[in-house]
DNA sequence: TATAATATTAAACGGTGTTAAATTTGTTGA
DNA sequence: TCAACAAATTTAACACCGTTTAATATTATA
């Protein structure tokens, strides 16, 4: 209630401008194609204002990130079934994954691909203990371990086999994105259809 | 053997002269850092002259592009055991990708993340026909057709399982790329080992 | 109202890719 | 051998880029 206070988000109303301008540039562009005097210009400022709100552009760019990435989050709790079987829960939530994915490519390839150390820290996930802190993996985890709950099987072993499905649809859906000038919508399906059942059947109990 | 030809040589000899000065700023500084004026003063021209030889910086990273390919293939074949059987074949196959990738991580980097219309026409492995067209596909599907030699499989499940494995390997060997300082040497064998078994599994004759 | 803090800008530095025109170098034919 | 032509190379500029420093304008505080 103090000026303080209306300081402070007024501060934050002036980073959301800029953030919400590099988010358009970055939309109507694409992520390569922002630049500092570019969001100046935008919001009709000088370049130099930039720095007052953000320590460097890779800030920015950071920020923009977590955004995307917090989007595929959202958008995948809607896709968990109480009342599914584990081996169902494990498809349908694979399946929404990738659909989300598509659906946001230009975000999703830009949140995984780039390489600045701070993003990387928001999207790795093949590190020791990711199942735990990465929310995706919780969850895909937490699928995996009801898969097993009749067998015998350590966590450190699901944890792995998590971060492996993690990956493995990564690759397909980078590649996808990549590639879809090429690929049909038939062909699309086809691969993830079939994309599902292969790694299913690789964790199914009984074949690990 | 007329003048004719020994211009045309000359002028690839300093093709090639640019292209190993853009490869070694590649490997000292990173593919970002690679800059026309960076080669230009390796090779103590000025800058112009690059645009004698090539059309435009991408043409310079495509040609490194292709050659970072070729390099994984060439490294590929020598993991081919006749003597194996199939399943074992498909496990050394993917091991072997997979380390060649790894050692060469920056090159693979490159050759599979760069979205110019010409190199993705290189590395796309999705399109429908693409296990005919893609040496390494083409060897990923006959080792697959030794594996379903007794089972009735039609060729388009073959070619699509095929496709899979090679999108879930890129996605392994990218993510391992980019976390490799978060990621220990002991759990990112373990990565491997596990995804090899996942894999295979998913794809052996009777789970498909 | 004067002072201190904050917001904003102008201007520069060193870097980038690229191009046009001028210049040097090399080749060819008379 | 020399002039004419072609190829190779450079100079100089253009239009961008990220970032920093110092000066200026604005706002808040005492």
């Amino acid at each position: 209630m103090g000026p303080k206070e209306r300081k402070e988000r007024e501060r934050k109303e002036r980073q959301e401008l800029i953030l919400s301008a590099a988010a358009e540039i970055m939309k109507e562009e694409g992520i390569d194609n922002i630049s500092v005097r570019k969001i100046a210009s935008r919001i009709e400022y000088s370049p130099a204002i930039i720095y007052h709100y953000f320590k460097d552009k890779d800030e920015i760019i950071s920020h923009l990130m977590k955004k995307g990435y917090q989007k595929i989050l959202d958008g995948l709790s809607s896709a968990l079934d109480p009342k599914d079987k584990p081996e169902e829960k494990l498809k349908k939530l694979t399946q929404r994954y990738i659909e989300v994915s598509l659906q946001m490519s230009d975000e999703y390839r830009t949140v995984q691909l780039n390489s600045s150390p701070e993003v990387i820290e928001h999207t790795a996930s093949l590190f020791k203990g990711a199942s735990v802190k990465k929310p995706a993996l919780k969850v895909l985890a937490q699928c995996l371990r009801e898969l097993y709950k009749d067998n015998d099987i350590d966590d450190s072993s699901i944890e792995l086999t998590a971060q492996i499905i993690a990956a493995s649809t990564f690759g397909l859906i980078i590649r996808l994105i990549m590639e879809k000038d090429l690929v049909t919508e038939e062909q699309k399906s086809n691969l993830i259809e079939h994309f599902i059942k292969v790694t299913v059947n690789g964790v199914v109990p009984g074949n690990l």
